[in-house]
DNA sequence: CTGTATCCTGAATGATACTG
DNA sequence: CAGTATCATTCAGGATACAG
């Protein structure tokens, strides 16, 4: 794996991106990834096409105030499609669009991370809870400066 | 690319993970890179090893509360290690742990679908927010339902 | 069924000042 | 240099009611 770091050198300057920092490509789109609800909604449509509700049912814990916010952002975004049909009462489709689809590739890579990483995610923070009330307090007279650099 | 999505489907249970979302590793880790700074200071310490305030100083905007907070999260969830050097002033230095670094690859997997696409989501919402006013009406005599089915 | 309109709370972030 | 402590602000997100 690994060394396809071209993009994340790519999109930074030395002087990282000022204040506006939306216009890093990376950070925007972790930032919309990064919410609540996305990741899973384009997870579910990237399988098949769905409705408003059987998402709703789907993903529990969903309200539906967040889930239209959540589609109309990533049909703002372009990618996802929405599909009215006059029918009554109305029925709603959602799909990837294919710009949504590509999408699916480097999701799929974090979430491969995740899945084989998520052990030690956890293993590590239960490490540093516990680490915040150990007893293994070294003996202080080994703690004398073993090197003094003046910091310039 | 493309139908490498087995994480994807794995972390899938039909109905989706009840409201305790954040069992999903994938939602988790989404999360975590979703913030403002997370994967700003991971690229940068994917490259070489910092100290606090070269961090500081090299993104623009961050202030040093949430340098702080971030780099801690890093270490407690054992990406970034903490090495301070007794020096005086103190000198602190950052940098990428093992597990850490296995994370660059699916960044820049990320990273690389957000610099090839980054026009289209930008082309994509100026599109949406100028069909917020356009003289597009379409003949009304067409707007007849076309298909009436009726959902179950 | 597919939304919109309000109201409300907690978390994320920022600004500023202070410390070893 | 490398933080911590406080306070203020903003915003994502949830609850609820209502509408076409």
């Amino acid at each position: 794996m690994s060394t396809a770091n071209t993009g994340v050198r790519a999109v930074l300057p030395s002087p990282v991106p000022s204040d506006e920092y939306e216009q890093c490509p990376v950070t925007d789109v972790a930032r919309r990834l990064g919410d609540k609800w996305t990741l899973l909604v384009l997870v579910l449509l990237g399988q098949r096409p769905y409705r408003f509700n059987e998402l709703h049912r789907t993903i529990d814990g969903l309200s539906q105030r967040m889930l239209t916010r959540t589609l109309r952002t990533l049909e703002t975004d372009g990618l996802v499609d929405r599909e009215v049909f006059p029918t009554l009462p109305p029925t709603v489709e959602y799909r990837l669009t294919p710009l949504g689809t590509t999408l699916l590739g480097p999701i799929s890579a974090l979430a491969d991370w995740a899945v084989a990483h998520h052990a030690d995610l956890t293993a590590a923070r239960e490490r540093a809870a516990g680490d915040r009330r150990p007893q293994t307090d070294s003996d202080p007279t080994a703690t004398a400066a073993r090197e003094v650099r003046r910091t310039p």
